[in-house]
DNA sequence: ACAATATGACTGACCAGTCAGTATAATTAA
DNA sequence: TTAATTATACTGACTGGTCAGTCATATTGT
């Protein structure tokens, strides 16, 4: 019976997320989320207690549905498998969420002594889930022993998150052949 | 002994280098950096006109000190050979410039409007530079061809740059391996 | 009526950049 | 040699603007 069709708390979190990935947090103003957002700017604070809680909660929310699609279809018996299923989740995510990847991608930044430092595990834990990948086919004997799983595995999102504006029609077998095979064949 | 020697603006640029590199251009104000290098305010506005320019310094000193790194060592006939010096110069200078690449990620994040856009280019000399190497190769049927060269040039880059505290004896020719032939053979 | 929601003028902290002045070294004048 | 002049390096109190957050008031919904 109370509320809400929260149409202007939606609309505040969509122009936040959209200004945030197009300037750094302090070059975003609660006046400018407002305007864009078409409300006034007590009405931000009215749904949220600070710029900082705002922003807190973007990560979070983006975090969390994010995790939750790249957990889906991994099976856990079959690294090689998986580690296809993940490349393939992941470059979803990530080719759909630009915005919120541009977002996270200032959250990784260093800034000690701020919300940031409470997000970097959880930020962390899409390098965890494909860590796990990596160390059983590692002890299964299908992957290359001579590197730290988690080494890799953040090379491989790194690797992943630098692709930008390819029309190859499937970019993600395409990674994921060449993260298997190298450069030297395939093609 | 206090004319014409550069202590002081060495210190600056020091310091700021440091500062930037932990924290967001806005979170870094021009008394911090007056502090870490124990010098008055007024003496960063002596060296430098702007905050702006302090920074632009530090980045386009930065690059030029890294890509003529990039380019030494070179030879242009063989892509191959060329592509394992690339990675080995590039992961030299990323692991021992670190607080500037740090500095330089934030300058590689959107933000129209000042500075940042002027340097995308520059930033991407390395880049380039790979690409070229990439390029012969694949011309040369060395690598494969399904990919387009500056895709696969930024992909690299993005790979070498996560590696992150990693103690294998030799991480270059671990790298340059891995890119060659996957992580389904070797180890 | 009453609570929930929304408004925007206002406040106070913060910070980039200024400026009037000091100090020290180099140059010239006596 | 030393006094006077100029150039260079440095200082920190101050200013003007910006922006996160507040609050008294208005509007809407039930």
């Amino acid at each position: 019976m109370e509320l809400h069709d929260n149409k202007k708390r939606e609309m505040i979190l969509n122009s936040a997320l959209e200004l945030f990935s197009k300037r750094p947090f302090h070059r975003v103003t609660m006046e400018d989320i407002a305007n864009k957002a078409d409300v006034a700017k007590g009405t931000v604070y009215y749904h949220f207690d600070s710029k900082n809680k705002l922003f807190e909660y973007l990560i979070t929310d983006g975090l969390n549905s994010i995790r939750s699609r790249l957990d889906t279809g991994l099976k856990g018996d079959d690294p090689v498998e998986d580690l296809r299923c993940f490349i393939e989740s992941f470059l979803n995510c990530f080719i759909g969420e630009q915005d919120f990847f541009s977002v996270l991608q200032y959250e990784e930044l260093k800034d000690p002594g701020d919300i940031r430092t409470k997000y970097r595990k959880k930020n962390r834990d899409y390098c965890e889930s494909l860590t796990k990948i990596l160390d059983d086919g590692m002890r299964m004997g299908k992957f290359r022993k001579d590197i730290e799983p988690n080494v890799l595995a953040r090379m491989i999102i790194g690797m992943i998150k630098s692709v930008k504006n390819t029309d190859h029609k499937d970019v993600s077998s395409l990674i994921n052949d060449m993260i298997l095979n190298g450069i030297t064949k395939g093609g």
